[in-house]
DNA sequence: TCTTGAGTAAATGTATACTAAAATATTCAA
DNA sequence: TTGAATATTTTAGTATACATTTACTCAAGA
């Protein structure tokens, strides 16, 4: 995209999403959207159908757009793709890494280090620390990805993540829901650092099968809490869809 | 899609790409589409931008769109793309498979081996009998993937496979090369059914490492197979883009 | 002859008016 | 009061006019 008004619209809207301010199942109205963001509404239609694509956005013919509300097969079948390529990304970083990608994984898994400690030792969680953390845990991944010299590959894995961040992220999420994330992210954040060992040290050996395995283990569990996170959170967003027999109990 | 007239455009220009009637790099004009197809300007829009996100047509803002040119690059990582996905198809299809879906996989089998020996012992290739061979092969892989229960996987691996088949099929493809890929394509067809066959074993035994293993193998063997048919064809579209440095040499 | 630059043509991006379909409100009868 | 039929409103799809940018042509000068 570099049409400026469609950007400007695709910008604005793809923000509000991931921001939260627009929920998902929320609809989006092309002429309030062009009012709001001061374009017609050509432009508005264009960025909501890039949005659709990226996943964010669903849009049903003459009904009109709305914030993408993913149920748990979606949910699923997301998950499955991500550890398919994560984990073929990783098994091809073990062959075409370069010094710089190692590097930036080692400076990554190091910060990474004292920051885990910290949590673990202070009983109450340090918002900065906490960000601080997880922005070193991406700088891991986004590594990982570069190293595998397949941006096809990149910018998929990235669209999974973010379809995953508006469903599970914190505009999704219920207060108790969030709070019993960080108390499980918290107990599992050993088992985090010691995966991350073992992904690195397979794609710095060039083993590629072993770091293919480390990876897919890794996303797996990642997932596997994820969704155990949700179903108790009781997220409406990821609420299976009802059947039209069980909607006949609805008196 | 299914508002008529966008509808219109894209199956149009989208048969036509598939076709070979619009060849790699040829520039779709709005307005000619446009006029050519009985719709205003806007639905053939929207028709380009969404053959854009399928991957057959490239959009340069204000310098419109044309019939996407894969460069060896692009190539190399659709396939690899298509090795990470469709292995871990195969290796959730040994886990969720159905006896219907083990049916249609052997029905596939089946029907291969006469055809396949008939054009062993044939000395002039029968066209008639190698597209029944393709179309069966193809029934074997849609099988797979449906037996994966993944449909937003499934939909991927058939989005790569169009682009695949868009930039190395007939129309992309000189008249020599095409009777050499026939050549290799016949050399080759012992193997391919021997793969197929594992393939089969391992997903009907519910063993998933090996179904996984065994499809990647596939997969890669034929994606040699094309990556070298293609270099030797020096088709123009695989053609990798020069450099501005390079392109001084041109006198 | 080659290069440079103004001018022109062509095609895309954008805004807007029009059309059609879906959702909502309203009316009237049972 | 309820319910169905109808009218109204809203909103998306489409066509088209206008604005903007790019590419190309052709002439003038080095």
């Amino acid at each position: 995209m570099k049409n400026v008004n469609s950007d400007l619209a695709y910008n604005h809207i793809r923000r509000r999403i991931l921001n939260g301010d627009y929920l998902p199942g929320a609809s989006l109205i092309t002429e309030e959207l062009s009012k709001e963001i001061g374009v017609s509404r050509t432009p508005v239609r264009d960025a909501l159908r890039q949005l659709e694509v990226d996943g964010l956005v669903s849009i049903r013919p003459r009904l009109g757009a709305s914030v993408k509300q993913v149920n748990l097969k979606e949910f699923r079948e997301i998950c499955e793709m991500r550890v398919a390529l994560e984990s073929h990304a990783a098994g091809l970083a073990a062959i075409s890494r370069s010094q710089e990608d190692l590097a930036e994984m080692e400076y990554a898994l190091q910060a990474m280090h004292p920051l885990s400690a910290k949590l673990r030792e202070a009983d109450r969680e340090d918002d900065d620390v906490i960000s601080a953390l997880i922005r070193e845990d991406v700088r891991f991944h986004v590594a990982i990805m570069t190293a595998a010299k397949n941006d096809l590959m990149k910018k998929e894995i990235h669209r999974l993540h973010l379809i995953n961040r508006v469903v599970s992220g914190p505009a999704a999420m219920s207060q108790g829901a969030r709070t019993e994330a960080k108390a499980t992210m918290d107990a599992n954040r050993a088992s985090v650092m010691a995966e991350h060992e073992s992904i690195f040290r397979a794609i710095s050996a060039g083993d590629s099968a072993a770091a293919k395995h480390a990876m897919g283990e890794h996303i797996q569990s990642i997932i596997d809490k994820s969704v155990r996170l949700m179903s108790r959170a009781e997220s409406r967003v990821l609420a299976r869809e009802l059947s039209q027999e069980e909607m006949l109990y609805t008196i």
